[in-house]
DNA sequence: ATTATTTTAGGACAAATGTACTAAAAATAA
DNA sequence: TTATTTTTAGTACATTTGTCCTAAAATAAT
């Protein structure tokens, strides 16, 4: 890719996850870029070009998350959603103004819908896998484990969000928090012998 | 309350609620009203004052929430954040920007803060109610009951951004869906008596 | 009835923003 | 070298927005 559009790319990222989507106007890109708004609008001509481009980037990277291969089941089934949300940090502005932008962009809601349902196919596949290992207990209640994964996406999407209503600034020790937080909310699922398992990934985490 | 002001208010959430309030001007709203853009300063001298009035107007009808009496302990428990939700629901704009309300409005910002410390304790301390009327089970890790409960409050505030990142509009029937993802996370933290109790609460729900 | 106060309307302003347009400069191809 | 294409800068414009200000109208107080 072309080095000015790089350095745009970058630049924007950095000041839409620090000041937030709507503080930052094409011309505030550009001076921190040294570039003229001329230029910048030679490289992306809507401003929502730069978002779109953005996201792409950031769905290219959460892809690459679910090709990580592992051993250990339950392991690396605890760590996607640690991965997620250490991806999602680096594109945090996004999901702080996720309704704005959708609410804006069809062409980002439609593909995040598609995105979202494929993840939960795979997410309930995973999850018959680790029963059939006998690492998951079976379902007591209807579709519970398909409301566990729509409460992990939302806690993952959202948490951004949920710190930043409360603190002023985002910080990245947060993210060690918060995936425990989703870590313990799969727990309770888990079997005697994974629960054993658990414990011994996180050790410090029995009463 | 004066009547034209009372209009205001009204008219504001309902245009809130239904274009997003990045989408609504002060010229939208006295339109709407039927007045003029001078009186509705007269009535609410900056933008941000009418967003202040109607959170603490929501956050009156919150509170008020808590005092709802019941003797069945769990069944009190579980509809608590089925009556949050519908609350919120009539203040959904509020949700849907929650960030960039209080990234502006630090009045706000601290208000919610409190009273989200406020709700953690008396949540923690109405499971430690039902934990004693043998209804949850032990904590078997760390903090595993507070960590339930910022799930809960993560799901509350944000699942109608959820639900409008993917949907073009908010109906009134997810409601439902979503509270039945609350209750079934707390399902597996019960006792066999008290899932016994839920199992009548929700009949349908068994597998 | 008059005076004072509250409420309303309407216009004006300054600032910000996305975008369109033109022309110069730089890089590349012929 | 010349011609062509790509990249850059600078300016201008239309629109929107929150807020301010003044004066008229309506209401209340005396």
């Amino acid at each position: 890719m072309n080095a000015t559009k790089q350095k745009i790319l970058i630049k924007s990222l950095e000041l839409f996850n620090n000041r937030g989507i709507s503080k930052i106007s094409l011309r505030t890109i550009a001076d921190e870029v040294g570039i003229s708004v001329g230029n910048l609008q030679y490289h992306f001509k809507k401003r929502e070009d730069i978002i779109e481009a953005l996201y792409f980037q950031l769905v290219e990277k959460m892809d690459s998350i679910f090709f990580i291969p592992s051993d250990d089941l339950l392991k690396s089934f605890l760590n996607i959603s640690k991965e997620i949300i250490t991806t999602f940090f680096e594109y945090n502005f996004f999901l702080l103004d996720f309704v704005t932008i959708t609410r804006k962009n069809q062409k980002i809601k439609n593909h995040y819908s598609e995105l979202s349902k494929r993840r939960e196919v795979e997410a309930l596949k995973m999850i018959a896998i680790l029963i059939n290992n006998n690492l998951f207990r079976e379902e007591l209640l209807k579709n519970e484990y398909r409301s566990l994964f729509k409460r992990i996406e939302i806690i993952s999407n959202f948490w951004f969000s949920s710190v930043l209503i409360q603190a002023n600034d985002l910080s990245k020790d947060s993210i060690q928090e918060y995936s425990l937080l989703i870590s313990q909310s799969i727990f309770p699922y888990l079997t005697d012998e994974a629960k054993n398992q658990y414990v011994n990934l996180f050790p410090t985490e029995l009463v």
